[in-house]
DNA sequence: GTGAAAGCGCTAACAG
DNA sequence: CTGTTAGCGCTTTCAC
């Protein structure tokens, strides 16, 4: 059923049926009426393409996903934050497009998005620390919204993201405060911006206790299960072992604590340990597993908000660049200590 | 650049520089080359929408993900599932759409994807043992191929599927051989297909030692690493507790360790641990982490094949229905014994 | 080998 | 309030 076929048998206009559906005011009320009925008498719904092509609007977003050898982003936390946005797309009629991308292609496929002129958005997944997808990205003039920020320091472009440099000062300070001075930092690809952030918040809480930082103690790699294990064995090899670890990554540290485990070490006694939880429903760390200290990111929610974002930056494109920083949560489990208690860190831009 | 625009700065007709570009026989050589030249030259690139709507095809596949409350899909195994299909996509110049829904909504948004006409075919995740969508989809007339199988025992439709009873009934039989006599399930949600049939491979080889199921012994749950601790906490506080304990994912998996680890259970010496693993980059188990006994399935190329089963029933409708169901790879780890091993079952439909 | 013209299903001026 | 008309960018007869 098609539109012209809806209005035939309604003895009425295109183009009247078709304001009539889409909430034009000069439609008659009864008119209205009796299109709607019809319509889902007919089970009627219009034609995206036709109707994209009518309105040079297509009602769809990219998700661009890179998808590098170092399989960064395939992992749990996209799953979530795509759960997130697809519901925020759903409800204001938008189709949610995703292209997984290795590599070189990269730029290409941005261009070609462009041209195809398939969607009216894009969401830019994992920004690097050196990223040309800034400058590519302006001049292809299409809406986006980044899920974290480029590396350049530069501002005039919408995103989102956590405080991770304040959420990991906050979680080595708290380690300091226990006590703790060799403290290592097993964090995530360095040329990615979050973790290269994440490695300055660390830093800067080191030194504003005037602690020496060991690069030995420093190790930056995928966020797997082995390079956990991995990165944590070695530390525990070293002449002057850690006393405690920072990690960026729940799925890391699940190696992390097979290392403590073979090692002997018991949480919260021979070693502490804090990790960057993303908050992932089949896998949450804190409260319900008091095993670790984490800080804690509802992935999900930034799905949502960051679909919001570019719906409002597609609606009116002369808003002021949108940003959005958000604080990570403070938990704090048995890994650092006897007692499990809840703080939640001051929201302060 | 448009057509009309190309076709000017070339001085042709639209008609010709379509159909130099879509490698129509009847065009000049010499011309052919011109137009490629000049498209490549303004970057351009065919609207999408004007395409399908000029076609009737839309380039287009739809991943409907039920997102239950359960979040029983929005889990791991779906990212790399993804990352594989979307790989065959790009490689065909299709484009990947994605919707996730909630329960209730599930009939109409299969129903609104076939009359909005978006998409060309749609793939099917997380088959339930009663699933309505399949009588549905049949009704819609869209090409459909399912990851994994519906549960109503009826054929003539597309699917992929690995061979679940088959790998779970290798691994009871494994755990049998070595004298176990008390096994436990803890399985994924038995509403699903994928689950049930696990459990009949289990119930099967069971009963082909003569040994009695024993309700207490298995259980049915979310997968997630909370679960996996409870069910195997639970087991553990059993007047008779299991020796073994049959798992349904890795991450369920985790959790089972953390109890084993909680009550003092060496693996491999006091309980013996078989789970399933879906090959997750950031996760595999076997061989690197050979502290489980493993059942092994790559995800991701599951996605590429369903993506490519697809891809052919769209092209050529009138093939019969396509199936392939996959074996599992069968990894000997610490967790069984002393020495790992590696074996791979024999493929058998 | 190339072009003119119609049409895919819809929206958006412009009339009335 | 409703209808007529002209596209949106592309493919596809049908002529030449």
């Amino acid at each position: 059923m098609n539109l012209r076929e809806l209005s035939r048998v309604l003895g009425l206009s295109q183009t009247t049926v078709s304001r009539a559906l889409n909430g034009y005011p000069e439609v008659n009320a009864a008119t209205r009426e009796r299109v709607q009925a019809a319509a889902r008498l007919h089970n009627y719904s219009p034609n995206t393409r036709a109707k994209g092509l009518a309105t040079g609007r297509s009602m769809a977003i990219a998700h661009v996903i890179p998808v590098s050898s170092h399989h960064e982003m395939m992992n749990p936390v996209f799953a979530d934050f795509i759960a997130g946005a697809g519901e925020t797309y759903a409800r204001h009629g938008y189709e949610m497009m995703l292209s997984v991308t290795a590599g070189r292609e990269e730029a290409k496929l941005y261009r070609d998005i462009r041209a195809r002129n398939s969607v009216d958005g894009i969401i830019v997944h994992a920004p690097r620390l050196n990223d040309g997808r800034h400058a590519l990205l302006d001049e292809l003039g299409l809406p986006y919204v980044v899920h974290g920020r480029f590396g350049d320091g530069t501002e005039g472009y919408n995103w989102l993201d956590m405080n991770n440099r304040r959420a990991f000062a906050r979680a080595t300070s708290f380690l300091i405060d226990l006590g703790h001075r060799r403290i290592a930092l097993i964090n995530g690809l360095e040329d990615m911006d979050f973790a290269a952030r994440r490695r300055g918040g660390y830093l800067s809480m080191l030194d504003q206790h005037s602690i020496a930082p060991d690069p030995a103690l420093m190790t930056s790699g995928e966020m797997t299960e082995f390079n956990g294990y991995d990165a944590a064995t070695a530390l525990f090899s070293l002449a002057a072992p850690p006393t405690a670890i920072l990690t960026s990554s729940m799925i890391t540290a699940m190696g992390v604590r097979r290392a403590c485990h073979d090692h002997g070490l018991r949480l919260g006694r021979d070693i502490s340990i804090i990790s960057h939880d993303d908050d992932l429903s089949y896998f949450r760390n804190s409260g319900a597993v008091p095993a670790f200290t984490s800080l804690l990111s509802p992935v999900r929610d930034h799905g949502r908000l960051v679909a919001e974002m570019l719906l409002r930056v597609i609606r009116e494109p002369s808003c002021a660049p949108l940003t959005q920083l958000l604080e990570a949560e403070f938990h704090v489990g048995l890994s650092t200590g006897p007692a499990p208690l809840t703080l939640r860190t001051a929201t302060q831009g």
